[in-house]
DNA sequence: CTCACACATGGAAGCGCTTCCATGGCAATA
DNA sequence: TATTGCCATGGAAGCGCTTCCATGTGTGAG
């Protein structure tokens, strides 16, 4: 293509005839210009191949073209499950619609925000597992920017399924089925919707008169399997497993078939999320929706129109009936 | 926290009685300073909170501190597949070492890379599944900093999976196992990758005398299972499927299950990737191994370490045996 | 004791863009 | 014809940072 150096707004407004203010004006739409104007700037951006700099104009208008995700205290294995994944692609879509890009950040639990949020470069923040301390750190200026998916603070617009009641139906299921003992296989302590769900749980089975088993994961397939054995160990008559993770819930049919165990004969199987493979599991999994991309659309959009939702908004999840239990 | 507007490092400067110079080149560590200035400067930064401003920074030394990742010609299914996910978890994690962030950005086919590649806050570019005429978008001020994953061109180093010798393994098996009506569901025909994989299987049926069945695919599950119909519904005799992707091979499991049709006793299935939900399938999947953790770090370390390799690397992909095939 | 040299330092010039402001031209009004 | 007002325009001032360059200051060699 063209030489060495990318064509500049001055080469622009210069091939144009006209002043670097006006060419900006044009290119940006800001502004008015006169049609001869309009033309003679648009003809040389195109015979320039001329391409905005990002950086310098989010340096210049204080204000950036990019939606950053940050996911708070993720490990590699996060991305096994698609979780993430649909929160990203619906993000970019959404973002793709106001031409601004989307970058995804790792960022370890207890690390700040500050360095990410401080660039002039970024649009919005969206922080899909925020812990209160980690949005403490992001600038104030960023604040009017930032949406969060999971359980936020005050300051901050929220987005998150509504565990509590989908808990309360799986179990509710399982119970309603004849299920007498029912353990449970939660997700990282330190999520807020952890607690939530576990909290349903006990509710339900305090209120059937039932004991509660309850063990934690982490939300992969592994600790699923690993989970299976630790509850058929600790409790053997135990003859249902509700998993706050399909992929976990996965990783118990995988553990549970390991141990000889029939699926739902011997013991039900109930997961949460409806991933995609939920139906392609020998026996199809029984669990709940988990609405991510309408979750992921409404922060996204929280953080890009600027909607003065500073509430947390809950998320139905409803009851997928399968195989598993 | 502090203010409504953030330190500077003018700001910084100032409170540590420096110039700004001074001050810029303590916290780059580019170039001298007295053991004084270091500590009055570094006090200062923290006793601010300062941040360096990532888009200011980037205009001023003409190069970015991120790695974009462009994935081309993806359909807001591609996130289904792990793969995308691997990608970007390697790349982020080799990214971050270096304290380079990562975004990633979905990039119609046909579409520019230009507009991405221009901004002077891009440390790097890895593309996705590259066409010929993507990868000539971008501009040559960033050729340098380009890897491909897949078939590139020329200037560009590249990494990808032996998809030829992949496809070799699977389908050798399959043939040495006694099968004798193999067929093949592909991917997206715009793929290099899925030509070799098809000249591969071409070959060994024409050299074993089999006769050869090929449908095409999208490396998605939905569509596995659609063509496990088409396929028994064109040639009823099959007994053999492979699939080039783990996920499609999944739905072939399905679709074929939905007919009643025993795996592997009546039609064996084998896949490739050797994705995580491989073993967790019913029957588990015969497949082969796609080393992406490997491609892209290779990609990563390619275009943050300037590594001159200008060729394309293949990773061998070994066989995986399970109950499938 | 002098000269040369290295090193730490600050001033200043940008990086490529947006945006404020003052200017000038033009049509509409009186 | 003189006056008002509006709109298109260019000049210039930054946005926050890096980096070149010239200026001091202290050290070792001669």
């Amino acid at each position: 293509m063209r030489g060495q150096r990318s064509a500049t707004l001055d080469d622009v407004a210069r091939a144009a005839g006209v002043s670097r203010a006006t060419a900006s004006r044009v290119i940006t739409g800001q502004g008015p210009a006169s049609a001869r104007s309009r033309d003679r700037v648009t003809q040389a951006v195109t015979k320039l191949g001329y391409v905005p700099d990002a950086a310098a104009r989010a340096l210049a208008s204080r204000s950036g073209t990019r939606l950053a995700i940050a996911v708070i205290g993720a490990t590699a294995a996060i991305l096994d499950d698609p979780y993430v994944g649909r929160v990203l692609t619906t993000a970019a879509h959404i973002a793709a619609e106001r031409e601004v890009g989307v970058s995804l950040h790792w960022v370890p639990l207890g690390a700040s925000l500050a360095t990410l949020a401080s660039s002039h470069n970024l649009g919005g923040l969206v922080v899909v597992n925020p812990t209160q301390p980690a949005l403490h750190t992001v600038p104030k200026a960023m604040r009017g920017r930032t949406a969060a998916i999971g359980v936020g603070t005050k300051d901050v617009p929220s987005f998150d399924v509504d565990n509590g009641s989908g808990t309360d139906g799986v179990v509710r299921h399982l119970v309603n089925t004849g299920r007498q003992r029912i353990a449970m296989v939660t997700g990282p302590s330190w999520l807020p919707c952890v607690d939530r769900a576990r909290d349903a749980y006990h509710q339900i089975m305090r209120d059937s008169g039932r004991e509660t088993r309850v063990v934690s994961g982490d939300f992969t397939a592994t600790r699923g399997a690993a989970a299976a054995m630790e509850i058929m160990t600790r409790w053997p008559d135990t003859d249902a497993v509700f998993a706050l993770s399909d992929l976990t819930a996965l990783g118990v049919l995988d553990g549970l078939h390991a141990q000889g165990i029939r699926i739902p004969a011997d013991v039900a199987v109930a997961g949460f999320d409806d991933i995609a493979f939920a139906c392609l599991s020998r026996p199809a999994l029984t669990t709940s929706t988990h609405p991510v991309e309408e979750i992921a659309a409404a922060a996204a959009r929280a953080v890009l129109d600027r909607g003065n939702t500073d509430r947390t908004t809950f998320f139905p999840s409803t009851l997928v009936v399968r195989e598993s239990a």
